[in-house]
DNA sequence: CGCAAAGTTCAATAAATATTGAACAAAGTG
DNA sequence: CACTTTGTTCAATATTTATTGAACTTTGCG
């Protein structure tokens, strides 16, 4: 029995076409998909939480999987990390032993979510890796490690400020 | 004469090590990577940054490619992105038919740069298709449309909250 | 318990992206 | 102008990344 979404026996309501979305569904999801190509995540993700951000009422991973037309796989490692960065949230539906998601609306949030999931990792690694780099500067020879320290004083710099801005930036996407 | 870096006859100074980069220079070639896959750049881009920020002095492109191990295309593809994108500068040098290039240190104008070249573009893009999706939205049924126009009022604030941030990140960012 | 529905994992595969290198164009130089 | 150096372009290829789907685990229910 491929695809059909039978549930207790009788053909589930599927709020507006069966697997494919309207005009307007589509195009919202073809905007999440552009943001999420934006920054660097898979088209899958986009398409799921332009779904849910689309979707009147929160949608069960059935739901989204016929929608899309998305694999098991993918939708299930998306919404993972649509959960881990707090972009959706897992609803109760008294009498459903499904997970439902509903999207996470507010900016601020979103991009406290993707900094710290994405972001912040990777910063720490580059941080990391300038450590490595004060050692071997000893070997260097005295004009190229003056140039040198005072390039890696130049990213210290960077990060300074960059640190600086994030939480005032949020502040500013959120109400 | 494969890669050999011949010049008016006689062999170049390249600047410590031909072909293989010193400890520091490794370290920040690896920083300027992880940084440019961060940005969803290409990693290539983030190798000719990291070399050039690593150096004393302008690099040609035949450096760049020698000592990186780059193909010409790759180099010249490179270096395109980072000059259309502010991050590096052409130099001059007297009686040298090659451009030379030095990297731009100012984290506030690297930001601009990149905003301008990978950002905005598709920001726009992105505006269109709110564009698009405002005739569909008149075809739906009144319920569904009212979400709708709640979920298409809430994007519009995120651009407005967005654009209003810049100017002001920069500033930051930036002497 | 035994069964079915819900969800996860991950090796295989497909799709997207970057890189290469050979052919080409432009610009000096003698 | 003929020749060399410098740099660009782009189709072919390699590499990376996302997606699939089948096997598996977990959870709830009668």
């Amino acid at each position: 029995m491929p695809h059909s979404i039978l549930k207790n026996g009788r053909r589930v309501r599927d709020g507006g076409g069966s697997g494919k979305l309207t005009p307007v569904e589509l195009a919202l999801v073809e905007f999440f998909v552009s943001i999420a190509d934006l920054a660097g995540l898979p088209k899958s993700v986009g398409e799921i939480y332009g779904l849910l951000f689309s979707s009147a009422n929160p949608l069960a991973m059935d739901e989204i999987i016929h929608r899309l037309s998305l694999s098991k796989g993918s939708a299930s490692q998306g919404l993972r990390f649509l959960r881990s960065s707090q972009a959706v949230r897992t609803v109760y539906r008294a009498g459903d032993r499904r997970d439902f998601y509903e999207p996470e609306l507010g900016l601020r949030n979103l991009a406290a979510g993707l900094l710290k999931e994405k972001v912040a990792p990777r910063l720490a690694e580059g941080a990391q890796k300038l450590v490595q780099l004060e050692e071997a500067l000893s070997k260097e020879s005295p004009s190229l490690r003056k140039v040198h320290e005072n390039r890696i004083q130049r990213i210290r710099s960077w990060q300074r400020n960059g640190q600086k801005i994030i939480p005032f930036a949020l502040k500013f996407l959120g109400g």
